[in-house]
DNA sequence: AAGTATATAAGAATTATTCCAATTTCATTC
DNA sequence: GAATGAAATTGGAATAATTCTTATATACTT
């Protein structure tokens, strides 16, 4: 059973605009995975003269009260690897440090049928997200 | 036994400059996951009068030749996630399609154990990356 | 229905990155 | 070793994604 709109705007404590649900309405639907543009021209079908800052605002609103979230850490800035061997990451979230490490383990696992059904799989990459030990001197948590 | 500088820039058939020298020296010390910026901030200390730009098209250059990489496909735009159950991702690295899929495999492997010194790991993400059907088709390659 | 805090629109501002045109420099030839 | 021409650098303008600002409009409480 799923929350209605009104519900879900209720718990995060802002109002139910139009331009808010017809977002919401939006992102429920979609089953891929849109960038701010896609959502800005999807919602201009009923809204035209939206603005992207709204959209924007929207996007980030519903991420900070997880409905939704970002594909990637890291996004901001490209950040380079000098390493070119085939190896994982560790990723701290709040200072955004990386760091290499190779795990045999997890390469041989063969992939899902279903997975391969989709394409050719040609690389597995594997981030480990959590909070280096820098950062948990820092906050104690 | 690694190239030289020169061998380096020869295979790459391109000049070498002391700034292409200077950031290839920087890359090669550097343990880390730099942004151009931090390139940037590091070579003015011998070089301050280079341009970003001069970074920026080095950068590109010694990825062309792939000499280092970008940490993240899909860093242009941020890309929404509508799905909040824990899952991974098959990326298409053509067209930059995200399909979503479970893998209770691979979730269960306990991590390496120097992972888990380095800091408390939370997630992990798994992204197996190649070409999906529909690119496959387009170019028949 | 009125009042008020909150949300929106439009465009300016910001940030990361790329482009462009003028100048400089590398590396090859003489 | 100097001249030369192609390639590289600089500095600033241009672009693209995203965020900020401010005036106006609107949802929700009373």
């Amino acid at each position: 059973m799923r929350d209605s709109p009104k519900d879900i705007f209720k718990a995060m404590g802002v109002r139910m605009t139009p331009q808010r649900l017809e977002i919401l309405r939006i992102l429920e639907k979609c089953n891929e995975h849109p960038a701010a543009e896609d959502v800005y021209e999807k919602i201009r079908e009923r809204f035209p003269s939206i603005s992207f800052d709204t959209v924007y605002r929207t996007l980030s609103l519903f991420e900070s009260h997880g409905l939704i979230k970002k594909v990637h850490h890291l996004a901001e800035k490209t950040r380079y690897d000098t390493n070119m061997r085939h190896h994982h990451h560790f990723v701290c979230v709040r200072c955004k440090k990386i760091i290499d490490f190779t795990w045999e383990g997890i390469d041989k696992i063969p992939a899902p049928e279903k997975v391969k059904e989709w394409g050719k799989v040609e690389d597995r990459y594997v981030e480990l997200r959590g909070i280096c030990q820098d950062c948990l001197k820092k906050t104690g948590v």
